[in-house]
DNA sequence: ACTGGCACTCTGTCCGCGGGAGTGCCAGAG
DNA sequence: CTCTGGCACTCCCGCGGACAGAGTGCCAGT
């Protein structure tokens, strides 16, 4: 059996009640609050179709009904307008973000803004390497045994990581690795980069051929490996809104996976589409996050992505608003980082 | 009045089992399970008196006692012999801290390893800039009218900033920039270099004379402004343990001063002695930890100092464990910064 | 100066008891 | 066939009382 629209239409009251009241919504509060046109009873009789249908339950027999999360999925999925952000909020992303000074001022100011507006935590991983392209290399002498390899990307981030040579190194050999090694990179995607250092390695003088080996082994581990490690996090107080309840009893799984960095990039990094993702609840994989939801999306210059960013917070949420917000601020993100 | 000896050893029989237990503790619980060596009636008239001195408390008439903040703080003042690390944790800190790759891996490792040792929030500053020396200036032309400034200091940290030149430069004149600013600064220790710095503008040939005040500008900004800004923090989770209990209700406010990295540099970062700092409740300046208490002291290379590091938990703790913990990751982590 | 004993106080808990909210179902109307 | 009003039922929640237990304060005695 469908539902049909007066059921949806109830769902969506149940939900948006819950939402606002965080209690069990009754038959006889969704009537007064809603236009639904109909009587209590009738609203019963539909509540017991979505009920069996699995969208709605009672936290007690004889209780008012509370969204499964598969109400919500149905929710989010059929019943969510996409709903303006308000002009207070557009201000406030405006405001937030003049005078930034560079990449990390950019990502932390993201991720203290979504926290604060949309109440909940906030999750921004920084521009990921293997999307964006190298800029430049430098390669600084430390000692005569030692380099400090410096990568720059169109993105702005820089990373470094230091390199043992086999062997010392004169200044002079230093600057031909510089410039062979800026050659052949610079310019490059990253993920197109591995075998460009082969063949940098293959093409090199047997003299040199000791200190680039190091040098690629380094270069490839920069490049590739370390790629997407770093994010910030921000609005964890935001989960005690509420007390405890929203969390069933306990903070502890929820805080627990937010120290994951591993498990934060699972969640807001799978971004194959370019398409807002909310996950509800036991839709995660995660066992930790099971009462909570993410709202994701990926962002960056122009139609590419670069990067992802969300919100987590209790499934019971605001999830249009939170959509739009999430959106608005990858949005204007991603025009900053094209303005770069 | 002044305490005897005796008073002294019923306050500490408190503590720890107020402590381990975490229930308030009557005199009878105290004379079986320690070996004072009087009766229970004994106990309580010493308790009478601790409590009229303000070091223990009553939750409610006839319920057994807890120690205040100022019990806590005569318990680590005349009462807490060193505790040796168990040969566990010996362990765990040198395991943890093998393959460590560069500073950032320090960093992170240790504020994981020591939130894991004291099961508490754990903060880590980076090495302070200002402390430390600069190695090595490098300048990275990006565009024309773009430089990226790279600062490396000697405990591995890496700084970069932006700096917009008010008119195209020459790949030539950037070496010669190059030069001049690394002949003049490299190995000052960066709170020296202020003055250096404006002697290079003023020692500067007219010709260059804008290009070397901008990046004089970023220069002084990424030596002294930005010197202190970054720190890791683990351990969030460990505020949940025992309930909401320990931290009167909310965890609300603690979560948000973990998240304002001023308050928690405040906390780890005046390092003024070398010696371990123990702030209990009240003894806290801000207002949203007047509930915990926090163990902090600084690390470096030798004898000096270049950054802080600590822990935040209930004023409920077992200080001369934290206490001893805290000391010894301090002391491992300044050993590695010297092997570098 | 310490101890044993005793009366007192307070908490936490369990129980039983309405009140209230909400449901499910049914018979009747449109 | 759909909706409605009515009614009986169920279950949660809050309240007050009773009770056991733990702990104290004090006092008289050694």
């Amino acid at each position: 059996m469908s539902l049909d629209d007066r059921k949806l239409e109830v769902l969506r009251a149940i939900v948006e009640d819950y939402v606002k009241t965080r209690e069990p919504v009754g038959s006889k509060a969704l009537v007064e609050r809603h236009q639904l046109g109909v009587s209590s009873a009738t609203v019963r009789n539909d509540m017991a179709v979505l009920e069996e249908e699995g969208y709605i339950r009672q936290p007690h027999t004889s209780a008012g009904r509370v969204p499964t999360d598969l109400g919500y999925r149905l929710f989010v999925d059929r019943l969510t307008r996409v709903k303006p952000l308000s002009p207070a909020e557009r201000r406030a992303i405006e405001r937030f973000m003049i005078g930034v000074v560079d990449l990390d001022d950019v990502v932390h100011r993201t991720v203290r803004l979504l926290a604060q507006l949309t109440r909940q935590v906030a999750v921004v991983q920084y521009p990921s390497l293997s999307k964006s392209a190298v800029r430049h290399l430098e390669l600084v002498p430390i000692s005569t045994t030692r380099l400090m390899l410096v990568m720059i990307t169109d993105t702005g981030r820089v990373e470094q990581r230091l390199v043992e040579l086999p062997a010392p190194l004169p200044e002079g050999e230093v600057w031909e690795l510089r410039r062979r090694v800026n050659e052949k990179l610079a310019g490059q995607k990253l993920a197109d980069t591995p075998p460009l250092v082969q063949i940098l390695v293959d093409e090199c003088a047997p003299e040199r051929r000791g200190s680039m080996i190091c040098l690629a082994t380094v270069l490839l581990e920069t490049l590739v490996e370390r790629s997407e490690e770093r994010l910030a996090l921000a609005g964890t107080a935001n989960l005690t809104r509420g007390g405890v309840l929203d969390f069933q009893g306990t903070l502890r799984p929820v805080l627990e996976a937010l120290e994951e960095e591993v498990i934060l990039l699972k969640l807001i990094g799978d971004l194959e589409p370019s398409t807002t993702r909310v996950r509800i609840g036991d839709e995660n994989e995660i066992d930790n996050l099971r009462s909570a939801s993410v709202v994701s999306t990926g962002y960056g210059p122009g139609a590419t992505i670069v990067g992802g960013l969300g919100v987590l917070g209790p499934t019971r949420m605001d999830y249009p608003g939170t959509i739009a917000t999430v959106r608005a601020v990858a949005r204007y993100v991603g025009d900053l980082l094209a303005q770069n």
